[in-house]
DNA sequence: GGCGTTGTTGTGCAAGTGTATAAATAGCCT
DNA sequence: AGGCTATTTATACACTTGCACAACAACGCC
């Protein structure tokens, strides 16, 4: 039966509802992530998010001026959501400065944050940092808040263990640190299968209490 | 004065050079990495990477399928230079497991593998093999081959100190031992600027002796 | 030197790209 | 209910892309 023969589908233009303005630019910059994740950034075309956002692909210009600045909110929104996510595991105040750090440690080597998606957009954006100085900047700001962060708590946990460690000492165990869980989160998303749940995290809090020197805690079943 | 006037100008057909083919293969394979780090996946086009090659586009494929093949052998053209120069660190024969050790750490994280530009490639290419199956794969065994050279070498440093360490021990070793390298490296290519030359391999090192509990060595400049 | 092989160029093409813009309609206000 | 307006669709357009192919010329061989 040929279409013509269904008056409804003749020059019928797609129903539609009207969004809210907020919730439609999420939508698109969610939609233009998940197409950038499975696609890459070539892939990821303004009719491909368009689609998969459940729009047509003029709408995009409604709201974002041109392709780059989508992709670049889209690219502040998931920076924005990962160390969101990171930081808040240092939130926790009832807890000894050891245990806040291996809370920190535990929280980014397992899910969510091991997530070989996020690890996707993460490995494609960051790729253009080279050759695109606004990302660089963006990862930059983000990296070194990230290191802020840790080297506080370094600081305590030190602090908490009567030791005294000068600046340089500080950083460079933030550093180190830093490097612990960024390898380790690059391993777990790139070959989570390969790792019993936890065992990342098992890793991290060893490396890193390794790393500061701590005394291994005497746990109830034994030491060794 | 008119183009017409110069009669060399007009239908005037572009000069070439036969080259090997080895040749031809590797610089088209060159410029196809050069042109991905420069522009990212989305900019390499045939015509971007004929012109860095400097012959015209029509000819990749005289040596090349289609451009996917191009690019799957740029990739592993990549890997295999960064895997060799890696594990040429570990090749000196004349040295204790320890100095070893360090001296692959040191080749890790000191030019020219700390580099901008090989970061760049990394990370665009791997940032695909979420969704390419055979970028993936391509990736599990280079990591795994990586793993296995430390684990080998932690297993001669330790057997130096007499430390018999099961296998689960060796395998976390290497784990983090390997994410670290990895960490510092990324830290390195991306804000290179912020770190003194030698730094990061010295808290690489540090770090990675840290991991293994090995006892700081005694320097004649005295210690801490 | 002439000739054949084949590496290399140049052109063409269909498909897809981002952007521009006109036409339509959903939802709100009165 | 009826009109207004901004959201959304749909179409058009200039341009780029990967690929196909025919013409050409550099180089080895006789």
């Amino acid at each position: 039966m040929p279409d013509a023969a269904d008056p409804a589908s003749m020059n019928a233009r797609r129903k539609f509802r009207r969004e809210g303005e907020e919730r439609r630019r999420q939508d698109l910059i969610d939609a233009t992530l998940d197409s950038v994740a499975e696609h890459g950034l070539e892939g990821a075309t303004l009719r491909t998010i368009a689609l998969r956002a459940g729009v047509t692909a003029g709408l995009i210009r409604h709201y974002f001026p041109g392709k780059e600045d989508l992709l670049q909110e889209a690219y502040a929104a998931l920076m924005g959501r990962m160390t969101e996510q990171a930081k808040a595991a240092l939130a926790m105040e009832d807890a000894s400065p050891r245990q806040r750090l291996a809370a920190f440690v535990t929280a980014n080597l397992d899910a969510p944050i091991i997530d070989q998606r996020v690890f996707s957009l993460w490995a494609t954006f960051i790729g253009r940092a080279g050759a695109d100085p606004t990302l660089a900047r963006a990862h930059r700001e983000g990296y070194l808040g990230f290191r802020n962060e840790v080297e506080a708590v370094v600081a305590e946990v030190l602090a908490a263990e009567r030791r005294k460690p000068d600046a340089a000492e500080l950083r460079h165990h933030a550093i180190a640190i830093n490097a612990i869980i960024d390898g380790l989160w690059i391993e777990g998303c790139l070959a989570g299968e390969m790792f019993s749940p936890g065992e990342l995290a098992a890793i991290g809090i060893k490396a890193v209490e390794a790393e500061l020197g701590l005394a291994p805690l005497e746990l109830k079943g034994g030491n060794q």
